[in-house]
This record gives C-alpha cells, structure tokens and sequence, in this order.
DNA sequence: GAGAAAACTGCGGGCCACGCATCTTTGCGT
DNA sequence: ACGCAAAGATGCGTGGCCCGCAGTTTTCTC
C-alpha cells in the first residue's frame, strides 16, 4: 500500500501523541477526546474510528515501541546469543530519544511529573500493560524464528516475550520511582532472569 | 471492624460473581450495570460504589486470587527453597475448585465457552492485566520478607513477583487454547525460568 | 477522467461513571 | 434499651465516551 496507508499512519501517530501531550500538560480527565480531534484538525467521530477508547490512544506509542523491538530483535546478526540480543534491542528501544534529550532541564522536569501523574490513572496503567500483552505476539514469533521454537505451540518462546516484558515493567517502574537509569535496570533484570532468579544467598 | 466490613465483601463477591456469570452467558456488551445491580439486589448507583467500571468488577476475582496467592506464600513453612514454595502455592491457587467440578460436562463446556468470548473482550484483557500488576506489590513484598530484600528499593523481588505472573498469564492464555491441564503448564513454565530461560540446544 | 473503494463527518442514541443530597442502616457508648 | 454519630445505600441529574448509520468527500485504479 502506498500514500493512503501512510496518511493513515501519520493520523494515528499524530493524534496519540496530541493526545499524551495534552495529557501531560492538563491532566487525563481534563482533556477531552474533543480536544484531542481538534489539536490535529480532525473530527470527534474520526478519533474514534483509529482508537476506540482514549486510553488506548495514549497507550498507541507504547504498543508501538514493543512492536519494533520485534522487529529489531529480527535483525540481529545470526549467531549473536539470543539474550544478547534481547539486552542489546531493549537497551536500545530504551535510549532517551531526541524528543526528551532536546528540551532544556525545567520542561523535563515539568513533562516527567505531568508523566507520572498521567501513568497514575488506573485506565491508563491498564491499557499499557495491555499494550506490552499484545505485542508479546510479535516478540514470541520473533523469538521462536530465532531459536527454531514455534510460539504456537511451544511456550519457550512465550515465556521469554513475557519475561521481557515483565522486566520492562519492572524497570520502568524504578526509573519513574528511583534515580537508577533505564539502562542499568534492564542490564541488572536481565541478569538475574537469566541467572534464574536465584534468591540471594 | 466486623459485621459491617463483612457484608462490604460479601456484596462486593456477590457483584463481582454475578458480573461474571451473567457476562459468561449473554456476552459483556449485553449485560448492563443495571442487571447486574439487579441480580444481587442492590440499585445501579451502589454498583459503582463498590467498582469504579464494569470491567473492574468482573476482575475482582482475579484480583483477590492473585492476591491471596501473596498470603499464601507466607504461611510456606520457613525452610522451604523459595521457588518450591512458589510452584506449591501457584498450583494450589489453580487446583479445579469445586464451582468447575460440581458441574456435569455439558455446563462445564459452555462455562469454558462463554468465558473464552469473555477475556477476549480488550477492556477485560486490559483489567486482568491490570489486577496481576496490583498483587504483584504484595506478592513483591511476601517475596521480600521470605529472601530478606526489600520489595521497596531492590529489584529482586519485585522480578520475580512479575515473573510469577507472567508464567501464569503463559499458562492460562495455552491452557485456553490447547489441551494441556494447567499444573503440567505452570510446572514447565517455573521449572524454564528458574533454569534462565536457555535458548533450546 | 470516471468509477470504485476507502476515509471523514454529522447526527443520534445508549450506556456508563460520578457528584451531590437524602434517607436508612449499623455500631457504639451510656 | 436507647439514641447518636458514622458509614452505607439510594435517587437524580449531568457530562462524556463509544458506536451505528447514512451521506459526503477524498484517494486509488484503470
């Protein structure tokens, strides 16, 4: 497909990212779905035909985000292990971008409250951990091709998308709580994952 | 407090049950608050008095398993190796409980069909979700106490907590789709990850 | 350039979640 | 046993979300 979908594509992004913007700035429920049409010149009814609830809007970029660590965990080198792979791909979905690295510190800060208190929202948590779930499908398959299992019906494959996910979860959590980087949480979650999980002492 | 707090759970069990029941056979978008409500004997208002959405109701039981698996753990006798006592508890808490095996067949099939068409509807998939998140802080903190960490500012914990649920998402997602019981799942999903989830050969 | 397919839009309705005010029940002290 | 204060239950009203439907505009294809 061509312009069209690409039009599309451009919609959908750009109202999930009106939508998390507005969010941050005033507060889940002071932003109506309204709003969100209006910041990017389209209809109400239209929002509602690339989302169907506002939470999942907002949870559009997380999805996005899980779904092409799938992809780049497809093109990894061949030999490279497989959980090198895996820290490798998370470290890099995980590197600040150039949307957060650009601002000066006092709109950081004021974006990571606004964050924070936008996470907070009980649809919201939900719709993301829904996101993270579905694309556990792409990471499974991309993780069965890797290792010669079939995510259908072998649940290796299953278990390591979940895990990955499960450790993002984690770390994220203490990022947003703590003052650890993103980068030293995932290496430190997967470590011990692959170590099994084995009680200390 | 006594006699009140215990009417609270009993009408809160009673709602989130008859959610469940009445959704499991007509379908989600077919039952209304206002049954629900209904059925229990309450009026719509206090529906929302004990559950913020529709959604969260029907995940309250989820949630209270979850939760009671935290318990559970604790009262493990104290020598016992971490993960023993996980696998033990994990499969008590999914043992066939007497609501399923007191039914005949034909009942039990259209119970496992109607509640199939239930999770796959995302506004309940997102709150499942959101429940096995919710008891992950005390199962994070049962752990704590069992491997002396703190569940608040160490990571272990609070990994292998998501870890467990994780498994169980794996578990229950193929046990709905295929036609392995549920021990033989959770079994080879902890005996994996305390292994490190080794790619296989 | 014309027809077909797909997307956008406006309208309308059903339902849900909740604030507020009121009434009823429960627990407790005397 | 009685009554008071706290907490729960209820009714009403409102704002907002989500979606079906039908009509219009845009985009793709030939």
């Amino acid at each position: 497909m061509g312009l069209r979908e690409e039009k599309k594509q451009a919609t959908r992004t750009a109202l999930s990212w009106a939508a998390i913007r507005l969010i941050v700035a005033r507060g889940y429920e002071k932003v109506l779905v309204e709003d969100i049409a209006a910041e990017v010149g389209v209809s109400p009814r239209t929002f509602n035909n690339y989302f169907g609830s506002k939470a999942e809007a907002v949870a559009f970029r997380h999805l996005d985000r899980c779904e092409r660590m799938a992809e780049a965990l497809r093109a990894r080198p061949a030999g490279e292990p497989l959980w090198e792979s895996i820290e490798h791909v998370m470290l890099e979905t995980f590197k600040p971008g150039p949307e957060v690295t650009a601002h000066p510190r006092p709109d950081r800060e004021a974006w990571a409250a606004g964050l924070h208190r936008m996470l907070a929202v009980p649809a919201l948590q939900a719709e993301y951990l829904r996101a993270g779930a579905m694309a556990e499908a792409a990471l499974a398959e991309a993780v069965g091709d890797r290792t010669g299992t079939d995510a259908a019906t072998n649940i290796y494959p299953q278990l390591v998308a979940a895990t990955m996910v499960a450790a993002q979860n984690v770390a994220s959590r203490n990022f947003m709580a703590g003052s650890d980087t993103m980068r030293t949480l995932l290496v430190e979650a997967l470590h011990q994952i692959t170590k099994g999980l084995p009680p200390p002492a």
